[in-house]
DNA sequence: CACTATTAGTTGAAAGGTCAAGCATTTTTG
DNA sequence: CAAAAATGCTTGACCTTTCAACTAATAGTG
């Protein structure tokens, strides 16, 4: 980033590229996030075996009424694509935790639906990884920084959701689910 | 998380569920680094066709002595195992954009250098990143948050930075090289 | 009511990553 | 200095994700 800066003299305009402190701003970012995260789903693997995303999928059909859910609604939920999330299903088929129903309304659908050994799975699973979110991040902040800390992931999430959903018009539900998940409807702080 | 609490009896601890802020807080900031990092690996696939993983090779390699760079610490300064540098690199060498020597002094060693192709892909891919870069995260946040922000990730690369250390004696390089990155010798805010 | 478009979902190939095992070359040390 | 341990790097198998087809069912339209 701060490399390179030969720019193509048929470039719109200039670059902005970063000065000092915001290069160093945008590297402490990047190492922290993906650290953290690196850690959380490492801790998940470790003490669950499965991967964050597939522990997400549980964790929505195990708050769903009758532990069941549309596939594109669970696509959806839990910011994925179709095909992404139809490979996750498949594999936790495998695993039994998961079963495939066919949707009595629409007969294209299909539903995911928890099974007993899939919430099992997750009861065994929970403890553990909160702990580790608690470990790696809570725990580390003061009362403050994490108030910041949320009202800064706040502001980019109104930058971003808009984005995905304008990008894929049949996910536009995603804002919405989104919206829900962090408990506000249009837009307070 | 905020699901499954059937607490297993023989469990250390009760554990420590988050309440309904932390969830809320906890779910924002996964919501919005996820969204922010898609994006940006997103804007950089379709502008420069690689991933982000690669661009940083080669943005550490454009900025090393002779543009060339041992494979060990190339992977420390990147924070990817071995594994997964040799193989990157294998796949940017087919791609014409870096070219691996044997290193002179330790015959077990090897180098990868930038090719000229490297810095040329390099110097195109830049100024859309930065531009991506901007668009997503600075141009969102006030210079107030962005401090904030910095703050934060700091704290928690302090926590993260010794854990990832420990685990991989070999890469306990990882930590200074991260600290020369930031911009901090010992630990000064 | 046919005919097209849209929507739901799956699939297979390829890319990127992890993990454990492997080889070759130092370095340590008894 | 030979044997053992550690280091540097690569490899192959497997897993998750993406992308671009593809099938099937529903909705919309003349």
């Amino acid at each position: 980033m701060t490399a390179a800066s030969t720019n193509s003299p048929d470039a719109a305009r200039p670059p902005r590229w970063l000065d000092g402190d915001e290069s160093r701003m945008w590297i402490t970012w990047l190492l922290s996030t993906r650290l953290l995260w690196d850690e959380i789903e490492r801790d998940l693997q470790r003490d669950a075996s499965m991967p964050f995303s597939y522990y997400e999928v549980l964790v929505m059909l195990s708050e769903s009424p009758d532990r069941a859910r549309r596939m594109s609604d669970l696509a959806n939920a839990t910011l994925s694509s179709r095909s992404r999330l139809s490979h996750a299903v498949t594999r936790l088929e495998a695993l039994g935790w998961v079963r495939r129903e066919s949707c009595p309304s629409d007969r294209r659908g299909a539903l995911a639906v928890l099974t007993d050994e899939g919430f099992a799975a997750l009861s065994a699973a929970a403890p553990d990884h909160v702990e580790s979110v608690r470990t790696h991040l809570f725990d580390q902040l003061s009362p403050t920084q994490l108030a910041q800390l949320c009202e800064i992931s706040d502001v980019l999430l109104d930058h971003l959701l808009p984005l995905v959903s304008s990008r894929d018009e049949s996910s536009a539900g995603r804002f919405d689910m989104a919206r829900a998940r962090i408990g506000r409807s249009k837009s307070n702080a």
